[in-house]
DNA sequence: TAGATTGTTAATCGATTAACAATC
DNA sequence: TAGATTGTTAATCGATTAACAATC
């Protein structure tokens, strides 16, 4: 599809992009400039258009762009029109607030189960989605299939969850470990820390970070 | 402290610089030069030393650094030496796992308490916090202080929560629901669902994000 | 002292913003 | 057609990387 490799920065505003045109889509909307859309973001219109123009030419020229339409593309393009079946591996809190979040499935990303080492939680049901020994990992991605791996796990157990996922056949990692584990598929890192430990600082330096 | 404003990107830097220092410094290592320092965190040399310097000279010509000096300097940086209170708005999935994280501790950052506006939660306590009603928020955090405030709340209610918390006096806000909260102090936003569509897009161009 | 490595200035690179011709 | 707004090229800006004198 897009010819040159689509920075890294440009990736980051996509799910932005998404959000915010689902947002007008539900209140309405048809049609919109991409001076609007960059005011209403907090962009540029130039960089908006150049967003879009990564990827294909969605807009027209004296009219703007069809919401209806950009939607449609920009969730092509996140290849968020399948359904993702997700394993969680790691039955802990950090794993059942994931297995309860709601938020996932209307974009497509379905839980099918959790895994952990835990005979405590293993046989449990949370929220529906069965809970199996760590041992028959392997076995059940071979059998039923599963795009995405969470790493729910503490972080000395990471890299052997990645290691074992991205060989069971796992398309790619989400990993919530304070550790950043490498994986022969992509890997997004969470670092839940690093978000608050970023807002300690931005409290501390408040008068420099003034607008 | 700085005299120049330090870029987000250097911001960004600070909490992985902190856990891997912590890391060396676990492991007995005394001494880093700037050029080990970004071969282990994939880094450039040259970044590393202009990151610190956006702060002070912290090395020794013809030595390095001293991990704990460099350790120190940036604890007091990020501000983790003091203790931050912490209370969560939402006691939900998310807002328990985040009362029953250890992590944080770890850094300082204590959780209070947590608010809900469901009477099946008020009352009870979660992790040896209590779930107050949502309208004790302001008298708690008058009485009791609150550094930072948790947004753990559905996107509708997030704005308003966001209003109180800082109206009441919280320093800065970590907000966990899907929607960009405005507020006249520090905010945080997580945005959990957006690190999952990066992965899918990645996911998806696989062959274009190859190195 | 000689060797190593910082702190800092200069060069490069890439991302953002501006400008404007193309065109709906 | 005239007006509006895109797609795209050019200019600017900022961040990353390289270079090197300072100095431990």
């Amino acid at each position: 599809m897009q010819t040159e490799r689509v920075s890294e920065a440009v990736i980051r505003r996509l799910p932005r992009y998404y959000r915010h045109l689902l947002q007008l889509k539900a209140n309405g909307v048809e049609r919109i400039s991409s001076g609007s859309l960059a005011q209403q973001m907090r962009l540029n219109a130039s960089q908006v258009r150049q967003d879009f123009n990564c990827f294909g030419g969605f807009g027209q020229q004296g009219y703007g762009y069809r919401v209806d339409t950009l939607l449609m593309e920009i969730k092509n393009i996140l290849s968020l029109n399948g359904r993702h079946k997700v394993v969680i591996v790691g039955a802990g809190n950090i794993g059942q607030a994931l297995a309860h979040f709601e938020g996932f499935e209307k974009d497509g990303f379905a839980v099918t189960a959790l895994f952990d080492i835990d005979e405590r939680l293993v046989g449990r049901d949370i929220n529906g989605k069965p809970v199996l020994h760590i041992d028959e990992l392997e076995g059940y991605i071979r059998e039923n299939g599963a795009d995405i791996g969470v790493i729910a796990a503490r972080r000395s157990a990471a890299q052997e969850i990645a290691d074992r996922m991205a060989a069971a056949g796992v398309a790619g990692i989400w990993n919530f470990a304070p550790v950043d584990v490498v994986a022969p598929v992509p890997v997004e890192q969470v670092h839940m820390s690093d978000s608050i430990i970023c807002l300690s600082y931005k409290i501390a330096h408040r008068d420099a970070a003034e607008e």
